[in-house]
DNA sequence: CAATCGTGGCA
DNA sequence: TTGCCAAGATT
């Protein structure tokens, strides 16, 4: 099928269905579109909005972020998850202050070179705040290019070559239709075309999507490893930031200890956040944000 | 390439 | 109730 019939139906379908968000915002500034491509990294939209119109207000450009101590970006992050971003978009603040003059990048390469900033988000930025011509691999993108064009349930675990090249041949000639395009693509995923109980009855391309037409096949790939939770590294950490966060000052080891056990996993657990640079070691017993 | 890294809502 | 899932990056 020509790539072009693809473009139609889902550019009008995202110019009718599309939703209001404040980093789609015409007055949008490119710094609104990476902090909320960083929050959004693996996060849903609707936990992101909140924290994403504090920060704004509070940090309206980079130099007021880099002018904080990294701890303020964590305790704003708040529950988001992966505070680790928190760390990274403050140190994308400090690049752009001290190697773009402020101003965030509207180039692919050098957005690429900020904490935090792997290729989704380079293309992101480059192609929502800026209008650039980039393919944005996104897991709603590779969900939608899988059905319509592989014919399959779902994306493999990783971006294969030739995926990427179904995507480039998929791309607009025009760099503001590419533009439109990518977050139509991912928008027509986030709403449509789900993971989960798709709406293909809503979708203005199910009449030439290779997975429905082949009678929505189920998943058919090498198992897909599920994330253990209960009792890791992971939720111990989340208790032990948790802590920190919502205290408003230095806490005592007695707090981190009533908050996790065993010792042993708390211990490393605790000094794993030390070398991280989510918690600060201030004094003997005495922890804190950074 | 595979493991690691939070959190909470929902089917 | 519990597994699945949400605009990935880093090592």
């Amino acid at each position: 099928m020509p790539a072009s019939e693809l473009h139609t139906p889902v550019l009008d379908w995202y110019d009718a269905h599309q939703r209001d968000l404040p980093w789609r915002r015409p007055e949008a500034s490119p710094w609104s579109v990476l902090v909320s491509e960083l929050m959004l990294q693996q996060t849903p939209v609707a936990r992101v909005l909140p924290v994403h119109q504090a920060w704004l207000e509070r940090w309206p450009t980079p130099a007021d972020l880099a002018a904080e101590p990294t701890g303020e970006a964590v305790r704003a992050w708040g529950r988001l998850g992966y505070p680790r971003r928190a760390l990274r978009l403050h140190g994308a603040a400090v690049a752009i202050v001290a190697e773009h003059g402020g101003e965030v990048p509207s180039e692919y390469a050098d957005l690429i070179g900020l904490p935090g900033v792997g290729d989704y988000t380079a293309a992101a930025v480059a192609s929502f705040a800026f209008g650039r011509r980039h393919v944005v691999l996104d897991t709603n993108v590779r969900r939608v290019l899988a059905r319509t064009r592989q014919g399959v349930e779902l994306a493999s675990t990783s971006v294969t070559r030739a995926e990427r090249e179904t995507a480039t041949g998929l791309l607009p000639d025009d760099p503001a239709t590419a533009a439109t395009w990518a977050v139509a693509v991912m928008e027509l995923g986030a709403l449509v075309c789900t993971a989960s109980s798709p709406r293909c009855g809503e979708c203005p391309v199910a009449d030439l999507c290779a997975w429905r037409l082949a009678g929505r096949p189920a998943y058919d790939g090498p198992p897909r490893r599920t994330q253990a939770w209960a009792g890791t590294d992971r939720q111990c950490r989340g208790r032990l930031m948790a802590v920190l966060r919502e205290s408003e000052g230095p806490v005592h080891r007695s707090a981190l200890e009533a908050a996790w056990s065993p010792e042993s996993q708390r211990v490393r657990c605790l000094a794993g956040l030390v070398e991280d640079g989510l918690a600060a070691h201030v004094a003997p017993d005495v922890y804190a944000l950074p």
